[in-house]
DNA sequence: CCGGAAAACGTAACCGATAACGATTGCAAT
DNA sequence: ATTGCAATCGTTATCGGTTACGTTTTCCGG
C-alpha cells in the first residue's frame, strides 16, 4: 500500500503517453479511432501510473454514468436484506450502486430527507434512484422507484401486498376464536400503514365483527410510540384478546409490555406483527407475523429501476408482491370466554 | 410530486435573483462579503426554484466534501450492524455518508475490488474511506480506515481481538474436557484468520495438548468452503469431539454436515464459532460462539476516520477491541472417553 | 467635498473528465 | 500528381460549481 501523493488525473497519463486527454478519454472508453499503437501506449501509462478515472469528473460531463443510487433514511436490519436484492439484481448489468445516507439526526424522520438526499445524488452522479420508504412525496428529474411509497402516490413502486398481508394476519386470529382484536396502526401517510389498517378493517366486517375505535392505537412504526399504545390497550378492563401490530418493531414492543404486566403470550394474548424482521424469530414467544420479503423488494425495485433508465420497461408501475403468513409462538386459540 | 424537468442548477437561481453564480455560490457556502438585501434576494430564489447544489459539481473543484465513503463487497447481515455503527458515530458530525458497491460478480471476492471502489470515490468525492474486510492492500491519497484488514498491514484500521477471542473459545472446549479439537481456519491472508489459528494453537499450547496437523482444515471464510473440510473431520475414526470454526458462516456448516451425518450436537461433538451473526442465535441448536460486536467496529472506524481527516488524530491508529465468549447450546463436556 | 479603505459583487480560471468539431494524415482512386 | 474519404488525433467548449482576483460601490473621517 501506499498514501501516495496526489492522485493521477488522465492528463498526467496523456502526458506520459505522449497524447492528448481527449485520446486517453477514448481508449479509457473503448471508443472507436484510435489506432492499437496509441492505445497500448496509453494503456501503459495508465499500468504505471496506476490511474483509475474519476467518477466525478465522468459524471459532470457524461449523461449517462451507469450508477444507480439508493437513498434510505436509517440502516435497520430489513435494509441489509432489500439491499441484499438490489445487489443481486444489479449483478453483471453493468451499473453500480451508490447509497447516500446524511448524518443529521440519524434513525428519526427529519422532514425532506429523501429529497435532499436525492437531489444530491440526481443531479449527475446516478442515472436513476430507489428511495426506500420516503416520508412524503419526491421530485427528480431522473427516474425513480419507491419501495413502500407515500399514500396516492404516482411515483413507480414496489410494494408488499399489505391489504391481503393484513387481511391474512387478523383472520388468522378470527379463525382462533379471537373477536377483541385491537390494533396498532402506522404512520397512515404511508400507503403501507393505510393497507394494513384497511385490511384490519376488512377481516372484520368480512367476519361480522364491528370495529371498535378504542382498541385502535395510532403509532408512526417507529417501536418507542408503540408502547404506551400497548400499555393502554391492555389496561382497559375489557383488554383485547388478540393485538395485530403494523409492523413488527412494535408488535416486539407488545411482548415486551405485556411481560412487564404479566400477560402471558400467547396464554392470554395473542400478538401478531408484520414484516418478518430477523429479530422476530428471536422472540420469546417466537413472533407469528406476515412476512414481506424485504429481498425482493429490493430485487423488484432494481429490476424495474434498471429497465426505467434504459428506456425499456413495459410492465406497470407500480408493482405489488405477495405477503406470506409465519404462524409461530405469538398467538393460540382465545380462551374460553371469562366475560359475565 | 413532479417527474420535473432538467435539474435547476446554479446559474438559473443566479439568473433569477439577478447576480452572479460567484454570489450564490457565497450565499449557499454561508461566505462573507454578501449583503444582507441580496442574501435575501438569493434565498429567496433558490426556494422559489428548489434549488438544491450538486455534491459532484461542488466536490470536484472543492478540497474538502464532508462526505465519507464505505467500500464493501457485499451486504452481509454484519455489514447493517457495522453500517449502523457508522452512522451513529457520523451523527450530528457533518459528515455524509456514502457506499459504493460495484456489480461485477457480487458476493465473491474478485481480485482487486476494494482498490477500485475506493479509487471511484477518492478522486474528489470523499474525504476519506472506510474499507470493510479488504481482500488485498489499498492505496489511496486520501485518508483510509480498514475493519478486518490484509496481515501485516499499516493501514490504519480496526479489528476485534480475534487472538484473545480465539484462545478464550479453545480454552472453553478446553474446560468442558475437549481433547481433540479441530479447526476450520479463514483465508490466511487476513489478519484475522491468522489472529484466529495463533490464538487455536496458544490455548492448546498452554493447556498441553500438541497440535495436530491432521485436525486443522483450511477453509476461506466462506461458508461452502467449510462443508468438505467438515465432513473430512468427521469422518476421521479418530474424529475430535470438538470443532472450533474461524467465523459463524463455517460453523453454521459444521452444524449441518454433522446432522446429515447422524452425529448429535453437542452431545457427540461440540462446535464453537466466531462473530456472532444473527443467524447464529437461531440455529438448532443454537451456537456457542465469540462475539465482535460489528457495531462498534464501524462506530470506532468511523471516528477513528473523522478524526483522521480533519487532522486531529491523537490515539493508536491501530485499534483492538475486545471480545465475549457466549456459551449456548452447540457445547457440552465431553463423553467419558470412548477410546480403547 | 474628497480620498481611501473596506465591503460587495462580477469575471474568469479552474477542478477532471467528455463531446463536438476541426485538423491532419495515409492510402486508394482518378 | 491530385483528389477524396476514412481513420486518427488534437483543440476547445462544457458540465455545475468554487475561488482568486479585479472592479465597483459604500461609507467613513478629515
Amino acid at each position: 500500500m501506499a498514501e501516495g501523493g496526489a492522485p493521477v488525473t488522465m492528463s498526467d497519463v496523456a502526458r506520459l503517453a505522449g497524447v492528448s486527454t481527449a485520446t486517453v478519454s477514448r481508449v479509457v472508453n473503448g471508443r472507436y479511432g484510435v489506432s492499437a499503437s496509441t492505445i497500448a501506449q496509453v494503456r501503459s501509462a495508465i499500468e504505471r501510473l496506476g490511474y483509475e478515472s474519476s467518477l466525478v469528473a465522468a459524471s459532470l460531463r457524461r449523461t449517462r454514468t451507469n450508477v444507480l443510487g439508493l437513498v434510505t433514511h436509517s440502516f435497520q436490519s430489513y435494509t441489509a436484506e432489500v439491499l441484499k436484492g438490489v445487489m443481486d439484481a444489479l449483478t453483471q448489468s453493468g451499473f453500480d450502486l451508490i447509497i447516500y445516507a446524511n448524518s443529521d439526526v440519524y434513525g428519526t424522520y427529519s422532514e425532506g430527507w429523501e429529497q435532499r438526499h436525492l437531489t444530491r445524488l440526481s443531479g449527475t452522479l446516478t442515472d436513476g434512484c430507489i428511495v426506500v420508504t420516503p416520508w412524503g412525496e419526491v421530485r427528480t428529474s431522473t427516474p425513480v422507484v419507491v419501495i413502500d411509497p407515500v399514500r396516492d402516490s404516482t411515483v413507480p413502486s414496489v410494494t408488499a401486498d399489505n391489504l391481503t398481508g393484513a387481511t391474512t394476519a387478523v383472520e388468522h386470529l378470527l379463525g382462533l376464536g379471537h373477536r377483541r382484536i385491537g390494533f396498532i396502526a402506522g404512520r397512515s401517510s404511508l400507503a403501507a400503514a393505510w393497507s394494513r389498517e384497511e385490511g384490519y378493517r376488512k377481516a372484520l366486517a368480512e367476519a361480522g365483527v364491528p370495529v371498535d375505535p378504542a382498541l385502535i392505537g395510532r403509532g408512526d412504526f417507529n417501536p418507542e410510540s408503540a408502547a404506551p399504545l400497548a400499555r393502554a390497550l391492555l389496561e382497559r378492563p375489557d383488554r383485547p384478546t388478540a393485538i395485530f401490530a403494523a409492523s413488527d418493531g412494535m408488535a416486539l414492543k407488545v411482548l415486551e409490555v405485556a411481560k412487564e404486566m404479566g400477560i402471558d403470550v400467547p396464554g392470554d394474548l395473542s400478538v401478531v406483527g408484520f414484516d418478518n424482521i430477523p429479530e422476530s424469530a428471536l422472540a420469546e414467544p417466537r413472533l407469528t407475523t406476515v412476512d414481506q420479503s424485504m429481498y425482493r423488494l429490493g430485487h423488484e425495485a432494481a429490476h424495474m429501476l434498471k429497465s426505467l433508465v434504459t428506456g425499456e420497461w413495459e410492465g406497470p408501475r407500480q408493482i405489488l408482491l405477495p405477503t406470506r403468513l409465519l404462524v409461530r409462538g405469538s398467538t393460540a386459540p382465545v380462551r374460553v370466554a371469562t366475560r359475565p
